[in-house]
Parts: C-alpha cells; sequence; structure tokens
DNA sequence: AATATTCTCAACCGCTCACGA
DNA sequence: TTCGTGAGCGGTTGAGAATAT
C-alpha cells in the first residue's frame, strides 16, 4: 500500500501557529465542521496539512478543551488508568472531559511518570521482627532505597494484595481499589502530602526522616490511590 | 550576571485501522 | 480480495522557559 503524504512538502507551514491561523481554522470550523481534514486547510485557506489543521483543532482551539494545571483528581484518574491500559493515551484521555491524549501524554512523561511508574516492591518490616512502628502503622522498607517511609498498615496490605495480584496476572492487580477505603487520615494527603506520623519515635539512631525521592514517591503511590 | 543544564509542551512523523471503491 | 484514502494514535523532537551552577 502506497501511502500519499500527508501533505505537499512545498509551500506548506510547519512549525508553530500564528494568532491569524488559529482564527482561520476557528472561523472555518465554526461555520462548516470538520467535514474532511484533507481538504479542510485549502478551504480554509490556510497553508497547512490537514492533519497539522486537526492537531490543533483538537488539542487547543476546539472550544470544550480545558487548559491549565491538573487536578488531582485528574492525576489519579491518569495514573490509575495507565496501569490499567497501558499508553493508550486516547483511552485515557476518554475519561477526562477536556483533556487531550497529547496534553495527558506529556503530563505523564514530564510529571507522573517519575512519581509513579517505577513500581516499588515493598518489604515489609512486619511485627514478628520487631520493627512496629505503632499498632495503627507499619514502616515499608523500599527494596532500592535504605531509608524509610511510614505509612498505614492498610495501605501496606493493600500493596502486599496487589503484588500478589501482579504476580497472578489478575485485573493488572488493580482489583483491590474497588474495595479499599482508606481512614480518615489521609483525607488532607493532597494539601498536606508529606505528613509524618509524629506518634512515631524511631529507636536512637535509626534513619527515619529522611524522605528521600523513592519516600516521597512511595508515600503518593500508598496513599494518592486511596484517598 | 553569564552560562549550562533540565524541563515543558506544542507540533511533527510515521504507523495502523477502518472504510469504501 | 485488494488497494487507496482519511482519520486517529502514540512516539519523538526541538524551541523556549525555568532552574541550577
Amino acid at each position: 500500500m502506497v501511502r500519499t503524504p500527508c501533505c505537499d512538502k512545498n509551500g506548506l507551514k510547519k512549525g508553530p501557529w500564528t494568532p491569524e491561523e488559529d482564527r482561520k481554522l476557528i472561523d472555518y470550523v465554526t461555520k462548516y465542521g470538520h467535514w474532511n481534514w484533507r481538504l479542510l486547510p485549502k478551504f480554509a485557506g490556510l497553508a497547512r496539512c490537514g492533519k497539522s489543521c486537526r492537531l490543533r483543532w483538537l488539542n487547543y482551539l476546539r472550544p470544550d478543551v480545558k487548559r491549565g494545571n491538573f487536578s488531582h483528581e485528574e492525576e489519579e484518574t491518569i495514573v490509575r488508568l495507565h496501569e490499567k491500559l497501558g499508553n493508550r493515551w486516547s483511552a485515557i484521555a476518554a475519561e477526562l472531559p477536556g483533556r487531550t491524549d497529547n496534553e495527558i501524554k506529556n503530563h505523564w512523561h514530564t510529571a507522573l511518570k517519575k512519581r509513579f511508574e517505577r513500581k516499588p516492591k515493598a518489604k515489609r518490616r512486619t511485627e514478628k521482627e520487631g520493627n512496629v512502628v505503632s499498632k495503627s502503622m507499619e514502616r515499608v522498607v523500599l527494596e532500592n532505597c535504605s531509608e524509610y517511609a511510614v505509612i498505614t498498615t492498610d495501605a501496606a496490605a493493600a500493596i502486599t494484595n496487589h503484588e500478589n495480584s501482579v504476580l497472578e496476572g489478575d485485573d493488572y492487580g488493580l482489583s483491590f481499589l474497588d474495595t479499599y477505603t482508606e481512614p480518615d487520615v489521609c483525607a488532607n494527603f493532597w494539601t498536606e502530602p508529606y505528613l509524618i506520623d509524629n506518634s512515631y519515635v524511631p529507636p536512637e539512631g535509626d534513619v527515619v526522616e529522611l524522605w528521600s525521592h523513592n519516600d516521597l514517591y512511595m508515600h503518593e503511590y500508598c496513599e494518592g490511590f486511596f484517598c
């Protein structure tokens, strides 16, 4: 199958759109719709390929597109769906009204990936090992990190279930999300994201309060999902 | 203040899919 | 069934902004 070039390489503009070009595209699509993206630029008086026009309209010019920072709820949704669907950005975008696949993809690569992509294989120090912090809290030691994070026992249990589920290949390990509810302790997670349990008094010489990148990630991974 | 490095995000590229002739 | 075409998707790029040194 021979592919026709998406645009005539001679004379078609590339690069950033000017306000004038935006205006022409908006005017045309508003009046006549996008009945054929390939032919549209010709009728709209634009020296652009149809593909470029389509992208510009869908990602920036259409009236229902939402701009600005992602809310925490949106970020949670993206992470959850990415776990489930992988890099199917358009499918993820379908769950976030007003957000485009391109925007979500960019946000993932620039912000969320760093926080959520490395799945923690948490090794827990259990009560048996004499390292329980308090009745309701449990310390978690990340495999690749010498410092500790403090999370709730329930959250730790949820992660265990998650890991087991992943190993068993069921439901991408996300089934626990449906049933798990975190106590109020994390209600203010997004506003006070790195709050540490002050009730915990570390043993002398212990290393606890160093919230490394991994710790922060762990904290967000554990609690960000469940709030 | 100047320069280097890193980050962000708009836009492009190339591929696949769906559909019609 | 095969081929041509348009639309859509995901990966990648690169310019400008922000931050670090």
